[in-house]
DNA sequence: CGTGGCATTAGAATAGTTCTAAAATTGATC
DNA sequence: GATCAATTTTAGAACTATTCTAATGCCACG
């Protein structure tokens, strides 16, 4: 009981030490978002995240989710991932990785290989072929 | 003035090789779609395209547009690159390449290596920096 | 308390894309 | 060339992820 009443506090504690961190102003909604958010690495839909977010108890509005995802993306705590104009993910995993789309079963997978060279059969999921792997670099201009 | 008939009349034909080639029916409104496309190596975006077409005195309606562009990304004929949610581009150089985009400008620019392993300063367009890189393969079940 | 500055919200608006159902075109067959 | 089935095109409606609007809520600080 205390030993659960504690970890709660920690884990609190930590979500919002990662929030103040990247100078975000912790809210009870970005809290409630953070803690499903960030509960483990994974891939979510706005949709997704709204729904687990509400299922927590929580009562969090899908501008709220929009916003504050956009917020989270902006200070690097989440990484946007774009499948397709209907389809995109929020990774929660920030880490340098990459991605293997199933367009059969829409999972979004992490890549094992830090940076992957050279795409072979042998690394793709057993009982996939790739169908396409397209690397998008974003840039910006650089500031004067 | 025969020399010009003359060309257009071989670039019709390889136009339509190009589009046979694949088993796709030739029609009026593929063949002016497909003459502006692949005119040369380009990202365009569906409004793009049909604003060009058109331009060119065809007429074609924006459905065909999507309904040929799914056509020929399905055929191989173009690569469909996925930005943002409300971006999609159309890529009528379907050789192995990669692209930089500026989220800045909206440029979407190929890249020069044929599979870049590493992303370095050095390998940006002058005056960028990069803001993230990612690989998304797009893999498909095996056919059983 | 009262004021200022964000944050949140419901719902409307936007925009890219897909769908619908009717009209047009095609091309094979007689 | 007329007939007919299959395919394609089309205008506009519908759909849907995302953004916007403008009103309300929430603090922190004087
Ligand atoms: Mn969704
Ligand atoms: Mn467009
Ligand atoms: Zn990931
Ligand atoms: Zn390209």
């Amino acid at each position: 009981m205390t030993d659960l009443t504690h970890n709660e506090a920690l884990q609190k504690t930590t979500v919002d030490q990662r929030l103040t961190e990247r100078g975000i102003f912790v809210t009870a909604q970005r809290r409630a978002i953070a803690d499903v958010l960030f509960a483990r690495n994974q891939h979510l839909t706005a949709d997704q995240l709204l729904m687990l977010v509400n299922e927590t108890g929580a009562k969090v509005s899908k501008a709220t989710i929009y916003n504050t995802l956009g917020l989270f993306a902006e200070k690097g705590l989440v990484r946007e991932i774009h499948i397709s104009s209907a389809k995109t993910f929020y990774d929660s995993n920030t880490s340098r990785h990459h991605h293997f789309y199933n367009m059969d079963t829409g999972d979004l997978i992490d890549m094992k290989e830090r940076l992957a060279p050279l795409f072979l059969q042998s690394d793709l999921p057993d009982g996939t072929v790739m169908e396409t792997a397209d690397i998008v670099v974003r840039v910006r201009n650089q500031k004067p």
